[in-house]
DNA sequence: TTTTGAGTTGTTCGA
DNA sequence: GTCGAACAACTCAAA
């Protein structure tokens, strides 16, 4: 009876699911679909212990779902996906197509080695595959706003349907999954398919309408904290935009929006797999940076929210907290990174993914070379965030910074932006400014236009 | 073909 | 307190 190979990935979900579609349709009616998972190291070695147990337990889910089917291996998956296909006589493989730029060579690869046995891409984790949307010359687009209107243009497809039944192939030998990592306190969302779905529930009954004003405040929770599952595929974004199409005005939109920035990123990626490292702008690339031992004390307390700085504080607190930061204050952690203490801004987005329980290449990074300036977006060069205006904007009451900088639990709220300046002085334990913001906001202009000028 | 206007997320300064 | 201008320079689509 033929069994056909359901390789998951960064799609670990059984609904809305058109490459598990494709393997049973492969099977046949008398066949069966073997799940699989491999640990391929060029993609776990990197990955932060939040990542890595977050990832462990949506496997745990599919196993569960699978009824126990879920076969683990770990190595390169050129040999091990081959490997099991010589096994069981599998009469294809069948994948949601990987956009990225490692991904995108494992799978070329993977689908040589197969020879005569496909390797069925089905799919994408995004609504619209990265390299379908196009300028008209073909080209592809290198701004948001022209790509947001084509991507909407093109528009995406309706949720797949989750398959009857399936047959799932069991008794192949299973590798044991790596050993769970210690997550030392930190508090990650619950994973799988299922948690997902009641979390993206609670978002579209509860905050979905509120959500064009709410997703800025890092105080409250305006956001719908569906990275993660994003990042993993328990939910697809065809699910959430067909849920979102059916509510108008500006916070649907805008949350629409949002899912579009995902797609585009992951275009760029696709059609510049370089740009996870090398700048989309190279005449940036020989900006100077500081080193030494005092510019790498100043990194250290940007890395451990001891800056003095309230609002970069609390983010960079959350971060180890929750493995996520609010995305308004990614921003302006990242700014601090770029523009205050003049880092290279790939050394904040290495330090991202290992932590963020979310952290995606494209999303990351290009995020990273938006607030650098170095990005797709025609940005202003001298677009630098001041961490305590954007605090008393964002966060007026000083909810979010006294959450996660209880140093500041009492100092006032006209205050909490700027401990420094409270009647009382500093609170015990809570560090002065280790910079003058004012002054290097003017140190990172003049750098950028001399580079200008040459 | 050329021109024109608009463009996720900001800040500061001066009126 | 509020508001508009200035801070450059490039992409893209429409006129």
């Amino acid at each position: 009876m033929p069994v056909a190979l359901l390789w998951f990935r960064r799609d670990l979900r059984l609904a809305d699911h058109p490459a598990l579609l494709a393997a049973v349709e492969a099977a046949g009616p008398d066949g069966t679909v073997l799940p699989v998972f491999v640990f391929d190291d060029r993609l776990w070695r990197p990955s932060g212990h939040p990542r890595r147990r977050f990832l462990l337990d949506c496997l745990a889910d599919v196993g569960e779902q699978t009824g126990g089917a879920l076969v683990f291996r770990s190595g390169d998956p050129v040999t091990v996906v081959k490997q099991l296909v010589e096994e069981t006589g599998a009469v294809s493989v069948h994948v949601s197509a990987d956009a990225g730029p490692y991904g995108r060579r494992r799978d070329d690869a993977v689908g040589r080695e197969l020879g005569s046995v496909p390797l069925v891409r089905t799919g994408s984790p995004y609504a619209v595959t990265p390299g379908r949307v196009t300028k008209r010359d073909g080209s592809p687009f290198q701004v948001f706003t022209p790509f947001v209107r084509a991507w909407r243009e093109h528009g995406w497809r309706a949720p797949a349907e989750r398959p009857r039944s399936v047959a799932w192939q069991d008794g192949v030998r299973s590798d044991d999954p790596p050993p769970t990592p210690d997550l030392d306190g930190v508090v990650l969302p619950p994973a799988g398919e299922a948690a997902a779905t009641e979390a993206w529930g609670r978002f579209r009954e509860e905050r979905l309408g509120g959500y064009a004003e709410g997703r800025n405040v890092p105080g409250t929770d305006g956001t719908s904290r569906m990275s993660a599952y994003l990042k993993y595929g328990c939910i697809h974004p065809r699910t959430l935009l067909a849920d979102v199409a059916e509510e108008t005005g500006e916070s649907a939109r805008r949350y629409i929006d949002e899912l579009a920035w995902r797609d585009f990123y992951a275009d760029v990626l696709w059609h510049r797999p370089d740009s996870a490292r090398e700048y989309l702008k190279p005449e940036l690339q020989s900006l100077g940076y500081d080193e030494g031992p005092g510019a790498e004390e100043l990194v250290r307390a940007w890395e451990q929210g001891r800056t003095g700085f309230p609002i970069v504080d609390a983010g960079m607190r959350q971060l180890l907290g929750e493995a996520y930061v609010h995305n308004r204050v990614r921003m302006i952690v990242a700014s601090f990174l770029v523009k205050d203490l003049h880092q290279e801004w790939t050394r904040g987005a290495r330090y991202f993914l290992q932590h963020l329980v979310d952290g995606d290449l494209a999303s990351n990074n290009h995020g990273w070379q938006w607030v650098a300036g170095t990005g797709t977006d025609a940005s202003p060069y001298y677009r630098v965030f001041n961490p305590i205006t954007q605090g008393k904007k964002f966060d007026p009451d000083g909810r979010y910074v006294r959450r996660w900088v209880p140093e500041l639990r009492d100092v006032g709220d006209a205050y909490v932006h700027e401990p420094w300046t409270a009647p009382g002085g500093l609170p015990a334990g809570y560090p002065a400014p280790i910079v003058d913001h004012a002054h290097e906001r003017l140190v990172a202009l003049e750098r950028l236009q001399r580079l200008r000028d040459r």
